[in-house]
DNA sequence: CTCGTGACGGCGA
DNA sequence: ATCGCCGCCACGA
């Protein structure tokens, strides 16, 4: 159910959105973009909690270190169905959460 | 306005 | 390579 958004959740969204099939971004990159390097924190608040009522691919926003769910989620978090959504989309996910080839899935931005 | 919180991230041990 | 400890930031109580 749609709730209130602010202009930073959806200066998020919006480019979550952005984000190809099959390539991934982390909470570092989209926050660098946003011109707020430092607050990936924030970001992953911000899909946390964002709702404005249009899907967006959160699964394809990863951790800095390759890592589905980010560097401190937790196996609640959601993670396996992330992974199963990434690896319908091709990439290939170990047991533990790691993106094989995450170099290279990896998509530099705009 | 201050305080606590967390889908993060970098660095040192 | 792994683990833990802080620092950052936006947000809600």
């Amino acid at each position: 159910m749609p709730g209130p958004v602010t202009a930073f959740a959806r200066a998020v969204l919006r480019r979550v959105r952005a984000i190809p099939p099959g390539r991934v971004t982390t909470y570092g990159d989209i926050a660098a973009d946003l011109g707020r390097p430092g607050a990936a924190r924030a970001v992953g608040a911000a899909l946390r909690t964002a709702d404005d009522g249009r899907p967006a691919p959160y699964h394809r926003v990863v951790g800095a270190d390759g890592r589905v769910g980010g560097a401190s989620a937790g196996e609640d978090a959601g993670v396996r169905e992330r992974a199963r959504r990434l690896r319908a989309e091709g990439l290939r996910i170990t047991s533990d959460a790691r993106i094989l080839g995450f170099a290279n899935a990896r998509w530099p931005g705009r």
